[in-house]
RNA sequence: GCGGCGGUGGUAGAGUGGUCAAUUACAUCAGACUGUAAAUCUGACGGCCUUGCGCCUACGCAGGUUCGAAACCUGCCCGCCGCA
């Protein structure tokens, strides 16, 4: 068995566990840090290290955009490309689908909290039932369930993913049953192209319908994979309404229990707090390094934005309760770091990344401590209450 | 002293009779970012408010021409270049 359930939380269904991988365990819940093109923006292994990042997922789509089949074909994997030794995990391209695609139409993410949608953009993505044309400048590249786990398995990463299709939170009812189809079939697809021993999971969609996602959960989580995905789009309304993550109430209860569960892109603190009590084991997501670079600072009592005039002459740390080398041995003040960021030093967007980095995997850290000592609960209230 | 060129909003730099409170860039300020085509993107950026295709004050200074001037004319001040 790969995966170790430790421990379970008395008032929640939050979970203690343990990830076994060919690279090393993992200890849930976690934080899986984004490194897209086989690198972690910024940041070196060591860094990677020093802000106990535990592993890191990469992306099907855009590393066989860069390296092409025949590059591929000779690819050494991406332990030893990124000289990476601990776990590692890849994304299988299905998310391109919804981020070139609908995403782009459409101006909107896959989390309904907006009230308006961002400026929209020219679809790059032509959707079949057998799989995916992607609008490029070298011509149409056609992606589907068997390539996405061909190029994932040169790749060699310990966990890879079944090829899906994120629905938008404002696609209709008819349209997510659609597309479900495709992706449960695509599932299907995606366990029978494995010839490796990689864990592979299935991914679980339905949109923002309940049916839909208890059905995805029943049909994937019955099937023989070795953990399970929540992906697509969560929000119940579309405006302005507090997520609350209710899908992953429809989901989580028909999953299998012994079987890891990552919650696909999601990865804001609260998210953190609320996915982890609804039974998530790990979490990946852009914010720590994109936020950081473009000057958002996550600190204990919030997020602040470094660029701010309130932060020009400010010697105060970073986050003083911080420990991370950033804060705690380089003894980075607000202040220097705003002025680094106006100057477009490049050391902001890297002493940015490395604080972030190190902040989320150390609240997963103080997450599963909580867990361990049955305050899970009470961490969470408190933790949500001071963040206003 | 003579001749030439030029003085525009925080800066650089467009505009050369009306649609100009003035293109653009930078700076500044504010906001966004959730399986990364994001070291990116959006908005504000003379003042005021009832936020209107509103009202005031503005393109070195002073006057003038004109229905109307940042733009044309005159004088003055200042800067750069050339000749003395």
């Amino acid at each position: 068995m790969m995966f170790k359930v430790l421990k379970k939380d008395a008032g929640s269904r939050a979970r203690l566990g343990v990830l076994e991988t060919p690279h090393g365990a993992v200890e849930t819940p976690g934080y899986v840090v984004v490194g897209t093109h086989a690198q972690v923006r910024e940041l070196s292994p060591k860094d990677l290290e020093k802000t106990k990042t535990q592993i890191i997922i990469a992306n099907t789509y855009h590393l066989w955009q860069a390296l092409g089949d025949a590059g591929l074909k000779k690819y050494s994997g991406l332990h030893q490309e990124m000289n990476w030794r601990r776990p590692l995990m890849t994304d299988s391209g299905g998310f391109q689908v919804f981020s070139l695609g609908f995403a782009r139409e459409l101006g909107i993410g896959k989390v309904a909290t907006r009230v308006s949608p961002l400026a929209t953009r020219e679809n790059l993505v032509r959707i079949t039932d057998d799989g995916v044309y992607f609008h490029t400048e070298k011509g149409d590249q056609y992606l589907d369930a068997k390539k996405s786990i061909w190029i994932q398995e040169r790749l060699g990463a310990d966990i890879i993913l079944a090829f899906d299709e994120p629905t938008s939170p404002l696609h209709d009812y008819q349209y997510n049953q659609t597309a479900l189809e495709r992706t449960h079939r695509w599932a299907k697809e995606s366990l029978k192209a494995k010839t490796s021993n990689q864990f592979l999971y299935g991914i679980v969609q339905g949109g923002l319908f309940e049916d839909l996602r208890r059905a995805s959960a029943e049909f994937i989580g019955s099937m023989d994979f070795d953990g399970l995905a929540v992906g697509g789009s969560f929000g119940s309304a579309f405006g302005g309404q507090s997520k609350n993550f209710q899908e992953l109430d429809w989901v989580v209860p028909h999953l299998p229990e012994n079987k890891p569960r990552h919650l696909l892109g999601i990865g804001l603190v609260e998210d953190l707090f609320m996915g982890v009590a609804k039974g998530i084991d790990t979490f990946d997501c852009v914010v720590p390094t994109r936020e950081g670079r473009h000057g958002n600072l996550y600190t204990s009592p919030g997020e602040i934005n470094i660029h701010r005039g309130l932060y020009r002459d400010d010697v105060g740390l970073i986050d003083p309760e911080c420990e991370c080398e950033v804060c705690a041995v380089k003894k980075t003040s607000r202040g220097r770091l705003r002025q680094l960021f106006k100057d477009k030093n490049s050391e902001a967007g890297y002493l940015a990344s490395f604080h972030n980095v190190y902040f989320f995997n150390n609240l997963m850290n103080q997450i599963r401590q909580a867990i361990a000592e049955d305050r899970f609960g009470k961490l969470m209230a408190e933790r949500l209450a001071r963040r206003g």
